[in-house]
RNA sequence: GCUCCGGUGGUGUAGUCCGGCCAAUCAUAUUGCCCUCUCACGGCAAUGACCUGGGUUCGAAUCCCAGCCGGAGCACCA
C-alpha cells in the first residue's frame, strides 16, 4: 500500500538507492549455494529413491533441491529407482508411482526415470570389465571372516585368483549358482587403506528372494548399491550427486572403480539428516509401516504420519514443503526442521483463497455447550447471522448461518451474566440456568447451561474492546465433523454453508485454522480411529 | 577400536574460502502493542547466537592448535 508511495517518494529524491533497494530486493532469499563446477545447460542430478514404501516428509528435500537446482542452472533430474535390494530394503510394487506422484505434487517432474532392477545386464557387463582390468575378485569367505582380514588388513586368499577363475564364477554367480552368502564379488582396492570401510568391498551378492518386479524375479546375483549408483551415475551423466552424510564413504569407494574405468568422479555433496518437531513418530519408512501394519495409523495419509502423503491430505501445498526443505540449505550437520516453517510458508500460499467457516469443537476438554437465543426486550433475536466469506475479499460476499439453539464452544462462553459477541451475529447476553449467583455453581453440569439472551447488534462493544467475538454454529442444522489432525481425531459442528466449499478445498475454520475438507458424507472406515460412518464432513486440518 | 564430517539465537540460515564495513543477516518462533466482528492476514516493537581454551594479528565468527560436544561409516541394507 504504502509501499508504492514510498518508492515514488523515493524516486524522485535519491534513484540510486531504489536502484539499490532493488538489487538487494532481487536476490538470496535464502537460496541455496550455488554448485561448483556448474555450467548452465550442463547440470544431471539425480534423486535416487528406494521404493521400498511411500516417502516421509525427509525424502522431499532431494526432489525439493534438485528441481530448484535444475530450474536455476536449466538441468536435467533424473529419478532413478535403487531397487536392488528384493530381500531386506524390498521394494513395495505400489511405491514407484507414488513417489513420482510426490514429486509432482512438489512441482517437479523427473526428465528420464530409470529402474536399476531393468539394469542389471548393464552392471554385469562393467563387472566383466572390472574383472579384466584386474579390479575385482570372486570370493567365498564368510562376511564374519573376511571382516576379521580387513580389519587387520589382512588380504583374502581370493584376491589373486586368475581372472579366468572369476570369470567363471561370477559367471556361475549369475547363473544363480550359488546361494546367497556362499559367493561374493569384490573390488579390489586397497587392503591396507587407512579408512577399513574403503577395503574392498562388495559388488554383487547373491539373493535367493526373487524381486517383486516380474521383470526382474529371474536375477539371483545383485549389485550393491556403491556399484550400481556409481556405474548408473557415469553411464546417465550425473554430473552433481547429493547425498545423505550415511553415504560419505560411498565416493570414496566408488572412485576405486572410476578409477579403473578412467572415468571422472561427479562432483559430491553431503547433507545430514532431518529431523520434525511436531511429531513423535520417527521419519522411517520401516517405523511408519510397522504402525500402519498396527492399526495405529489409518495409512500413509493418516495425519498423524509424518509424510507427504499425510501433509498432502491436509491441504499443505508442495511448495510449502519445498520452500522450507530448501531454506535448510546444504549443511552437513543434522537439522531440526520447524512445522511451525512449513506451516508459515503454507499461511502464505492459502490465506487469501481460503474461505472461512464455523466449526465449534467438541472436545472432552472444551465440550461444545447447546444454548437456546432468547429474544431482548425491544427486539426480537434474528434468525441468522451472516459473516463475510472472507474479510479481506468482501465481493466473496456473506454466508448465512442458522440461529436459533446455537452451540458454542464452552471456553468461549463469557463469565455469568456477561455479553459475547456471535460472530456475524451480534452481541447476547450469558445467562446460566437456575440461581447461578449463589455461589454454589462451580463446575456445573452441561444440562443446565442457560440461555444466550439477545442484547443487540451494535458493534461498538467490540470495537470498544469490551466484548469478545466468537464463533458458533447452530445445533440443529450443522454437519456434524470429523475433523483429523496431528494430535488425534476431534469432533465438531460445521456451519451449513461449508456444503458451498465442496471437497479437496482449503477452508479457514475461524479461530481454529486451516482444514482441507477432504469429504461430505464419508463412509466408515473400520478403524479404530477415523470416520465412524456417522459424520457428514470430514476435514484434515492442516494448522492453525 | 579405526576412519570421516560438523558445531552462529528455540529452529533454520547469511557471513567463514580472500581476517577489519559483523557490538553479526534474514526468516520462523515467542511476547507485547496497533489493525480487525477470527487466536488468520497486515503493521510496529521486544526477546534471543558466533561450543570452550589457547595462539597468530593493530584487529578473529572468520586463520592455527588443543579440548569438549554432536553426527556418520567400518553390512553379502539403501
Amino acid at each position: 500500500m504504502d509501499e508504492t508511495k514510498r518508492r515514488d517518494r523515493l524516486e524522485t529524491l535519491a534513484p540510486e538507492l531504489l536502484a539499490e533497494l532493488d538489487a538487494d530486493d532481487e536476490g538470496d532469499d535464502h537460496v541455496l549455494p550455488d554448485l561448483p563446477n556448474a555450467e548452465p545447460g550442463e547440470v544431471v542430478m539425480r534423486a535416487a529413491p528406494n521404493p521400498n514404501g511411500p516417502w516421509h516428509m525427509g525424502h522431499a528435500r532431494m526432489p525439493a533441491v534438485i528441481g530448484t537446482y535444475k530450474e536455476r542452472y536449466d538441468g536435467e533430474f533424473v529419478c532413478r529407482f535403487d531397487d536392488t535390494d528384493p530381500e531386506t530394503k524390498r521394494p513395495d510394487l505400489d511405491a514407484y508411482d507414488a513417489i513420482l506422484g510426490d514429486i509432482e505434487y512438489l512441482g517437479f517432474e523427473a526428465d528420464r526415470v530409470l529402474k536399476a532392477s531393468d539394469r542389471l545386464e548393464t552392471y554385469y557387463e562393467h563387472a566383466r570389465e572390472l574383472i579384466d582390468l584386474g579390479g575385482a575378485y570372486t570370493c567365498d569367505l564368510p562376511a564374519e571372516e573376511f571382516s576379521e582380514l580387513k580389519n587387520a588388513g589382512e588380504p583374502s586368499p581370493n584376491r589373486d585368483k586368475d581372472p579366468g577363475t572369476v570369470h567363471d564364477e561370477f559367471g556361475d554367480m549369475i547363473a544363480g549358482e550359488y546361494d546367497a552368502g556362499e559367493m561374493v564379488l569384490r573390488v579390489r582396492t586397497d587392503i591396507e587403506h587407512k579408512n577399513p570401510a574403503l577395503r574392498d568391498w562388495v559388488a554383487f551378492r547373491m539373493i535367493d528372494t526373487p524381486h517383486p518386479r516380474e521383470e526382474a524375479a529371474e536375477y539371483r546375483c545383485w549389485p550393491m548399491l556403491d556399484f550400481q549408483s556409481g556405474i548408473d551415475d557415469h553411464l546417465t551423466g550425473v554430473t552433481h550427486i547429493i547425498r545423505g552424510i550415511d553415504l560419505q564413504d560411498s565416493a570414496k569407494r566408488q572412485r576405486f572403480v572410476y578409477d579403473y574405468f578412467d572415468w571422472e568422479y561427479p562432483e559430491v555433496l553431503h547433507w545430514g539428516h532431518v529431523q520434525l518437531d511436531e511429531y513423535d513418530i520417527d521419519l522411517s519408512t520401516s517405523t511408519i509401516k510397522a504402525l500402519i501394519e498396527d492399526g495405529e495409523l489409518t495409512g500413509w495419509d493418516d495425519p498423524r504420519a509424518p509424510t507427504i502423503a499425510s501433509v498432502r491430505r491436509r491441504g499443505i501445498r508442495g511448495e510449502a514443503l519445498v520452500e522450507s526443505m530448501t531454506s535448510l540449505g546444504m549443511s552437513t550437520s543434522d537439522v531440526d526442521l520447524a512445522m511451525s516453517s512449513v506451516y508459515a510458508n503454507n499461511r502464505d500460499l492459502v490465506d487469501d483463497e481460503a474461505d472461512r467457516y464455523f466449526l465449534v469443537r467438541d472436545r472432552a476438554d472444551d465440550p461444545a455447550v447447546e444454548l437456546p437465543i432468547t429474544d431482548a426486550d425491544g427486539a426480537p433475536a434474528p434468525k441468522a447471522g451472516h459473516p463475510a466469506v472472507h474479510p479481506d475479499f468482501p465481493d466473496r460476499g456473506d454466508r448465512t448461518v442458522p440461529a436459533g439453539r446455537v452451540l458454542v464452544e464452552s471456553s468461549d462462553l463469557p463469565p455469568a451474566g456477561e455479553r459475547v459477541w456471535l460472530k456475524g451475529y451480534g452481541c447476547v447476553r450469558y445467562e446460566p440456568e437456575g440461581d447461578a449467583d449463589d455461589g454454589s455453581d462451580t463446575t456445573g453440569d452441561s444440562t443446565d447451561a442457560g440461555t444466550l439472551a439477545y442484547v443487540d447488534a451494535d458493534i461498538d462493544v467490540v470495537r470498544e474492546g469490551d466484548v469478545d467475538v466468537v464463533h458458533w454454529v447452530s445445533a440443529a442444522e450443522s454437519l456434524e465433523t470429523l475433523l483429523r489432525t496431528v494430535a488425534g481425531d476431534v469432533r465438531g459442528h460445521a456451519e451449513p454453508a461449508i456444503v458451498d466449499a465442496g471437497t479437496d478445498t482449503v477452508v479457514q475454520f475461524e479461530r481454529v485454522g486451516f482444514a482441507r475438507l477432504d469429504a461430505f458424507d464419508p463412509t466408515s472406515t473400520d478403524e479404530p480411529d477415523g470416520p465412524t460412518g456417522e459424520e457428514e464432513l470430514v476435514a484434515y486440518y492442516a494448522h492453525p
